[in-house]
DNA sequence: GTTTTTTTGATTTACGTACATCAAATTTGG
DNA sequence: CCAAATTTGATGTACGTAAATCAAAAAAAC
């Protein structure tokens, strides 16, 4: 069996009281008494039982979700997982609240950061907008010992516990290997059809995308990037005139907006033979994968990063270590031969 | 505040002891009386808390996984995993219990799985043979009311209650379309090295693979399957061999084994330029691929397998139910720039 | 050595459920 | 209508931990 409290108590000879001061950290336990206790845990090898405590605890996990206000595909997947998780909040003793803040838009973000640490959530889940006003923020949060994660997009070089979201370099360096490989040993030009240049995740694809097209493809050159905003409208706009160009051969849509990129192909591309890369497994992107109007899919699984995040932050707030591997948000690539 | 049996008994007019009877299925309840309960168990509703109730009866999950003993990285790399589940064993209340069957021997893993029925596990994985004969024992099994999940291998037909493993003609379509691209126009003749045409997984592989290249890239033709029963030695000899053949242009590898097949490549085909698909990410694979022997890799992570089916078995040893998009393995496929 | 402070022990209640026991109430059969 | 059988209630203990209280013991300060 299992080794008890009781257990740690009799092996160390104190009282149960003291086992539970140095197990909790409470004050009122000399130095030598509580190494005696540690002794005894590590000899024994005790582990907490979680469930016995939380049941004890009462304790449930009071979680924040901030999202920026977008009007795209992959934002609006990311809140429905997000409800999906909330219907489990019984069984998983969470408390899930979602803030919306203006997309890129640092100092909404740094403001709502700031009112969290009154509210005391046990961990906060956030997609990151990248600047040094929230870069600070986060690190004075986790100094107070928030539990964070960032969603998505992440924010290197600050303190956050842990990141749920693909490698976006890889991304754009995977789809520049797929175009590549799919064109063969024909030369070209390449439109490269993206959201914004202020999105960090977008930047790293693209940095991506270009290091390895310049590295193994030189006979595909890379024309300058058309910016569509997440809008469909303006990606149909942005991609149609670009189609105008005869020397395109390939596509890489690294953003959001896939609708109108489809809907320009298919209106101007309907007799050429062009290689198209897009990310974001949606219903538009699935259609056109399986009409051939798009070759691959690079897709981060929304489902994946909501249920991860909130594995991470529960685990964060009980001190508990966590799964690496089980927590890696994998790339995927969907051909139409291998769609979920 | 989530209610509890308290709040059902006070709801529905009637003592602990009997709502407490309803809820485990015991006897001693007239129909009205339970018809009474189950309405205020409906409609404050109320969800068991798991943890609290196994906490009460002391609940582990003894659990069994069936494994054939062949000496392959794959299998090793399973083992592993099972290992490290072994070693969170405490934390996830789990009693792991491995049992090795001789390799495509259905009547060894029939024996084993009827002497289970003895020992009245709370859940069953198995790599399955695909066998009549198991396929039957499996399903009496399943009456008896064990959980059974498949792991790597399925096996349709049968009423097991759930397959952690990917869709293997999935995979072998997604071979064919990324062979078939990378190759582009280029017409000439596919090597194909599996391990065993007697395993279901690599049958259903090659029969994906067959089947789109039929479909969609006449040009290349596949030569007879080189069955190198997962064994280096074999594969080498067999690969060797066959590059003698000047027409062969790709290679796609569905099995194991590719330690042979790497070593075959570094030899014979130094001078022309093979398109190399395999399966399943090793120390072996993962430096081919990176020196461009290999041009893609597909994969299964075996930890992910492992992880989902001991979910799957304790959700239904609970009769909870499952998040079916989180217990979906994936195909993953890696290029030398998104590998883990 | 006495007082003050700090440390430790003993004990209790609670969390939400499971499960057992025994008595009381109700229903059923004759 | 009575006895037997069934159904229900009341109650207690247990699971492993948290957290609180109050008394007792030990250590530190004077």
């Amino acid at each position: 069996m299992r080794p008890t409290v009781h257990d740690i108590a009799a092996a160390a000879g104190v009282s149960l009281a003291t086992v539970d001061r140095v197990l909790n950290r409470r004050p009122g336990v000399r130095h030598v008494t509580r190494e005696k206790v540690e002794t005894a845990i590590r000899e024994l090898g005790y582990i907490r039982d979680v469930a016995a405590a939380n049941l004890a605890k009462g304790r449930t996990y009071p979680l924040v979700f901030i999202l920026p206000a977008s009007d795209n595909s992959f934002m609006h997947g990311l809140n429905a997982e997000i409800r999906q998780a909330i219907l489990r909040s019984p069984a998983e003793r969470t408390d899930i609240r979602t803030i919306e803040v203006p997309a890129f838009d640092p100092a909404a973000l740094v403001s709502v950061l700031e009112g969290l640490s009154r509210e005391k959530p046990c961990g906060i889940a956030m997609v990151a907008t990248d600047a040094p006003d929230v870069r600070a923020a986060v690190d004075r949060l986790v100094r107070e010992r928030f539990p964070i994660v960032t969603l998505v997009s992440d924010l290197t070089g600050s303190l956050r516990h842990h990141y749920a979201g693909v490698d976006n370099i890889a991304a754009g360096r995977t789809a520049a290997r797929l175009l590549g490989r799919f064109l063969g040993a024909r030369k070209g030009e390449i439109a490269v059809l993206a959201g914004s240049m202020l999105v960090r995740d977008h930047r790293e694809r693209l940095e991506g995308f270009t290091s390895v097209m310049a590295e193994e493809f030189p006979d595909l050159a890379i024309l300058p990037v058309l910016e569509g905003r997440d809008d469909p409208e303006v990606a149909h706009r942005l991609v149609a005139d670009a189609l105008g160009n005869a020397g395109i051969i390939g596509v890489y849509s690294l953003g959001a907006g896939n609708r109108g990129l489809v809907r320009a192909l298919k209106e101007k591309a309907v007799d050429r033979t062009l290689t198209v890369i897009a990310h974001e497994l949606t219903a538009h992107t699935r259609a056109a994968l399986i009409d051939n109007t798009i070759d691959a899919i690079l897709n981060q699984d929304a489902g994946h990063e909501v249920r991860s995040a909130i594995r991470v932050l529960k685990a964060k707030a009980d001190g508990l270590a966590v799964i690496d591997a089980q927590e890696r948000i994998r790339l995927d690539i969907f051909l139409k031969d291998n769609l979920p």
